[in-house]
RNA sequence: GCCGGGGUAGCCAAGUGGUAAGGCGGCUGUCUCGAAAACAGCUACGUGAAAGCGUGCAGGGGCUCGAAUCCCUUUCCCGGCGCCA
């Protein structure tokens, strides 16, 4: 959600924001629900005084011992002409704030501006592409050959897109969760295991509408989804709060499975663990003030970029375009690692300041001292593994010429010092 | 799951149908060389240029001219019993 007042006060900017993202938002009609919401909170506001008023008068001769029937009746019309009064205002309150929440975030100035991925910036890179001097794999013939996943028999019971880890690749999944808490908890993340589930007011704080269809799972006959991220859950974590300035910023490490729909993904990466319905997630999730966000934001890339460093991990990081980024974003970093079977680099990470946007959704607050006026924080998520994805890599990148996978070094001590699978 | 007790402002807390007590903490002002103390005002959200006005007593609904208060319902917390990995 965006700050009423800059909507009415500078039209101009919220313009630019939807051009730039190519997105179709009848800014009109919000204006329009704006003013008009105005000025029913200021009729409403002035029948309830005068009914504050006779209801006093009643009071007063009712203490006093007088006959107060004809301010009864009169008090009666009043409130019936206020009920109407106030079923108006409900119906155009909720058009404004349905229309409102679907109002994509700021796109900040240093995004490069384009209709699509195409337009992206590529920022770094990192490592070199390892050279093989043999006819490598993809990690779905690698899993196949040491037994450590299996797709036909997940499919058979759950459908496209899932998968039973087995065996070794189990135990690297952990370890890999493992040495991913250990890394951010040394970094002074405070570790969080969330609900995986939510309700529904959690969920769109966090979410916009449009990936609520899909991604989002719903569970049968009750108020709750699937969480899509551990962000899901962490944003709404201190939702309806008013934080001690003091204790910002606040970062959490969410450890999580994620579900997803992919909705929109029919075709695309169909086969393996690339992309599936279900994995393990670590993500950085931080509450910060408002002027230190985008320092915030530079350090999770800065924690990412160290952290696929120690995993030998080739990437580079890209910055999206105002056309790619996500509509809760002001601006996104994807991190990308290297996928020798795939010879390409593909999205492992992606790193987002959301500035006050879910704030405002989620009614998240702080101040510094207890008279101050309060100030919506800023949020800001990154991820630090996606487990499935990392494993892809790993497989891909480190399969050695007789069919094994060299275990990264920084994960070995995780593994009881196994060097290979 | 059952029985009982609860949810009032940043925190504590009074209030059994007629304008939301009080305290703590905090801010500003007066005073002071400065501070403390004392005193006064302010200390949720909306609207408004402002004065002000309105809303707000866990959420939703109802009875009533009028609800924090009565009724229904949902939810969360505490205690007890039951069940359970």
């Amino acid at each position: 959600m965006l700050d009423p007042k800059l909507i009415k006060e500078k039209p101009q900017l919220i313009r630019e924001m939807l051009k730039a993202r190519s997105v179709d938002f009848d800014l009109d009609s919000l204006i329009e629900f704006d003013q008009k919401r105005r000025e029913f909170i200021i009729k409403t506001d002035e029948l309830r005084k005068k009914k504050n008023q006779v209801a006093l008068e009643i009071s007063q001769k009712k203490k006093a011992g007088e006959d107060a029937s004809s301010i009864l009746a009169k008090m009666k019309n009043i409130s019936n002409e206020l009920t109407k009064f106030e079923l108006e205002q409900e119906s155009i309150e909720n058009k404004y704030s349905k229309l409102a929440m679907t109002i994509p975030n700021l796109v900040h100035e240093s995004v490069p501006v384009g209709v699509d991925e195409s337009a992206n910036k590529e920022i770094k890179k990192w490592g070199k592409i390892p050279d093989f001097d043999f006819k490598i794999k993809d990690h779905i013939e690698i899993s196949e050959n040491l037994d450590l996943v299996d797709l036909e028999r997940a499919a058979k019971v759950a459908g496209a897109r899932f998968y039973y880890l087995k065996n070794d690749l189990v135990r690297l999944n952990q370890s890999l969760i493992h040495y991913g808490l250990d890394f951010l908890a040394k970094k002074e993340y405070s570790l969080v295991q969330p609900p995986y589930m939510i309700n529904r007011k959690s969920m769109e704080g966090a979410v916009i509408a449009d990936d609520f269809e899909d991604v989002i799972y719903k569970v049968e006959d009750e108020d709750l989804f699937m969480i899509g991220t551990s962000e899901h859950a962490m944003a709404a974590m201190h939702s309806k709060e008013i934080i001690e300035g003091k204790d910002l910023p606040l970062r959490y490490a969410g450890v999580s499975p994620c579900f997803r729909k992919e909705a929109g993904a029919h075709g695309r990466d169909q086969k393996g663990i690339f992309r599936v319905h279900q994995f393990d997630k670590i993500e950085q999730f931080v509450f910060s003030r408002p002027e230190d966000s985008w320092k915030e934001h530079e350090k999770m890339l800065g924690i990412v970029e160290e952290f696929y460093q120690e995993l030998e991990i080739p990437h580079k990081v890209m910055l999206l375009s105002s056309g790619d980024m996500g509509k809760i974003s002001a601006k996104t970093y994807d991190v990308e690692g290297w996928m020798a079977g795939q010879n390409a680099y593909r999205e492992i990470v992606s790193c987002s300041n959301c500035l006050d946007f879910q704030a405002r959704r989620l009614k998240i607050r702080f101040r510094d001292k207890t008279n101050e006026d309060t100030q919506y924080l800023h949020t800001l998520n990154s991820t630090l593994i996606a487990t499935t994805r990392v494993l892809v890599s790993i497989m891909e990148n480190f399969q050695t010429k007789d069919g094994h996978i060299r275990i990264p070094t920084v994960l070995q001590s995780y593994m009881g010092n196994q060097k290979e699978i």
